[in-house]
DNA sequence: CCCCCCCC
């Protein structure tokens, strides 16, 4: 049975920008005469972002043309391949690199590789006519980015940009999917999804300021920054939904770290930019997400950037933290969201967003671009560059608005960060996914970066250092400093004040092993009354009236088994440098939930497989 | 050219 083409769109739809033909409802049935996957540039990290270039064909003609990254799902999943019939659903006619090509995004498969269909011809015309439908086996699809750097720019291109700019014909603007570092004459009709705060730095190789905004249009997203002077002329024009005219911007290779948006290359918005507010905002779609689920988020990356959807099952206190780096202080406050994998995961709100937030009814909530944790398993956490919708009118909302209602509301969760207000699988505020062994807390360099790493670990005392176990500290409540003898007397440089008698407080140093390894872990006050039972002041009067007593309780504390959370953290002493790690907390081992864990490790998929 | 994202 032979699938009936839409014999003559081709022709049409490759002339429509001269004979203003609207063919935007068309859905012309067309045939996948071959494909290309565009050579990804040297910094690709994934296949969301592969570029498939196509021939095209309608039975009678054929034309180059290229999937959006949108219907790249199709493409992996091989329901598009050589010789499939789809229906274009929804597609863009652009002139790109001086070629005219049908940008698909998105598309129905009407039937699977077959024939192909009729002797279609270069709707071109000419010699590359010739050359390509002789040799449709080995197409040769438009050429890839990085061999055009010296395309000529048609006229017709030339002449339908510079009517865009007074508001003419949207079909003649370069479609975001389709910029690269080698044009240079192009102009987008974007609109700003985003645009963030006004932000300051300085560093060693100097300060300035900067701002970025996602830019999309019907074809895909790119994210613009802009730097110091551009700031001030394009902050205030830059309005977040408005839509715009932009080009003379330079094309870069994307930083991937400060986003997760869709594209390999970002834009740096320069001094002659030129920017033009565009009053037919009309087919510009508004936000793209690129949600991953609570399995997927495990698979991520810490510090990667992602967009999240999921339901508010509790809303955490207001709570302040004081910034290590910068000293200051800071508002925040914890959600705890979930989804249909049966998982719960923290997300911190900063700042502002913090103290209004205020939603008691389990809302479903969008995050674009927040940033991947590693606290306890994984958490999340907002950017100032990230936004949050709060019961939007997505599909995804409304299925998991439907799941929740029906479900989700009565189910138990599995935390994937400890440590946050909710989780069924903790133990002592440590995730039990996250136990390491200390082999593998070694072998995989924790704390060998310039920030802290937290792991947990189950092991034994095997040793306590028994001099320096304490230190003379400040009895005044939450000061803890040392305090020094000044001849029967204590004095307290902080408080300006001397004591009779100090407070002793622990500082311990002490060789724990577990069946792969042996560490150094060092621990304080809180440690020591853990694994001593008694106080620094009660221990250390026991040392000096009975050393033999005082060696004995230490002797007795070894082969003591504690699980215990840590923190790992490069330091520098005397130009040698080490990891050192510290205790943050330590829990006795409680047997049957010890028990109960090892049976849900037992009962996990993996391990019946 | 030039970018941090905080705490346990």
């Amino acid at each position: 049975m032979q699938v009936e083409l839409s014999g003559g769109m081709i022709k049409r739809l490759f002339n429509s920008q001269d004979t203003g033909e609207d063919l935007s409802t068309s859905q012309p049935i067309l045939q996948v005469i071959s494909m290309k996957k565009v050579d990804p540039p040297p910094n690709a990290t994934n296949h969301s972002s592969d570029r498939w270039r196509t021939i095209i064909s309608d039975g009678e003609h054929f034309m180059q043309g290229m999937f959006a990254t949108q219907v790249n799902g199709l493409i992996e999943a091989h329901e598009i391949q050589k010789n499939t019939v789809i229906a274009v659903e929804n597609f863009s006619c652009s002139y790109l690199q001086g070629k005219r090509l049908l940008i698909i995004m998105a598309a129905r498969v009407i039937t699977q590789a077959g024939e192909k269909i009729g002797k279609p011809e270069n709707v071109q015309g000419g010699a590359a006519a010739a050359a390509e439908s002789s040799a449709p086996q080995t197409p040769n699809p438009a050429p890839s980015p990085s061999t055009t750097t010296t395309t000529p720019v048609p006229h017709a291109q030339s002449r339908q940009q510079s009517s865009a700019k007074v508001g003419g014909k949207a079909n003649s603007i370069y479609p975001i999917e389709g910029l690269s570092p080698y044009q240079n004459n192009w102009t987008i009709k974007a609109r700003v999804t985003q645009k963030t705060d006004v932000k300051t730095w300085s560093n060693q190789r100097g300060e300035g300021k900067l701002f970025s905004v996602t830019l999309m249009d019907e074809t895909g997203e790119i994210r613009a920054t802009g730097f110091n002077s551009v700031v001030d002329e394009l902050y205030d024009k830059l309005q977040e939904g408005n839509v715009y005219y932009i080009s003379k911007a330079r094309v870069n290779l994307a930083k991937k770290k400060f986003s997760n948006i869709q594209n390999d290359y970002e834009l740096a918005l320069e001094r002659n930019t030129e920017v033009e507010e565009c009053p037919d905002a009309s087919n510009v779609p508004a936000v793209r997400y690129n949600f991953v689920n609570l399995n997927g988020l495990e698979e991520l990356q810490k510090d990667a950037t992602c967009d999240f959807i999921g339901v508010i099952k509790d809303v955490g206190d207001l709570g302040t933290i004081t910034s290590k780096a910068s000293n200051k202080t800071v508002a925040k406050r914890d959600l705890t969201l979930v989804d249909q994998t049966g998982k719960s995961v923290r997300l911190t709100l900063w700042g502002a967003q913090a103290e209004q937030f205020n939603a008691d009814d389990s809302p479903v909530v969008a995050f674009k671009g927040v940033k991947v944790g590693d606290f306890g398993g994984r958490s999340l956490s907002m950017y100032s560059s990230s936004t949050m919708s709060i019961n939007p009118d997505i599909t995804e909302a409304h299925s998991l608005r439907g799941w929740y209602d029906a479900l989700g509301s009565g189910q138990n969760f599995t935390s994937m960060s400890s440590g946050s207000n909710a989780g069924s699988s903790t133990m002592g505020g440590v995730s039990r996914d996250e136990m390491r062994t200390l082999f593998d807390v070694k072998e995989s360099g924790l704390g060998t970066s310039d920030k802290a790493d937290y792991f947990s670990c189950r092991a034994t005392i095997m040793h306590i250092k028994g001099d320096n176990i304490s230190y003379p500290a400040c009895p005044t409540e939450g000061c803890n400093k040392k305090v020094v003898d000044i001849g029967g007397q204590w004095r307290c440089e902080k408080c300006d004040r001397s004591f009779e008698r100090p407070e002793h407080r622990y500082i311990m140093s002490m060789a724990v092993a577990d069946h792969t390894a042996q560490a150094w872990l060092q621990g304080f006050n809180d440690v020591g009354l853990a694994v001593f039972g008694m106080s620094a002041n009660e221990l250390v009067d026991i040392k000096e009236r009975d050393e033999p007593a005082y060696n004995v309780i230490l002797h007795k504390s070894n082969c003591a088994t504690f699980n215990f959370a840590c923190r790992a953290k490069q330091d520098t002493y005397n130009d040698q440098t080490r990891i050192r790690y510290g205790i943050s907390r330590l829990t006795p081992l409680d047997y049957k939930a010890e028990m109960r864990a090892l049976k849900t490790i037992l009962q996990s998929p993996w391990a019946r497989a």
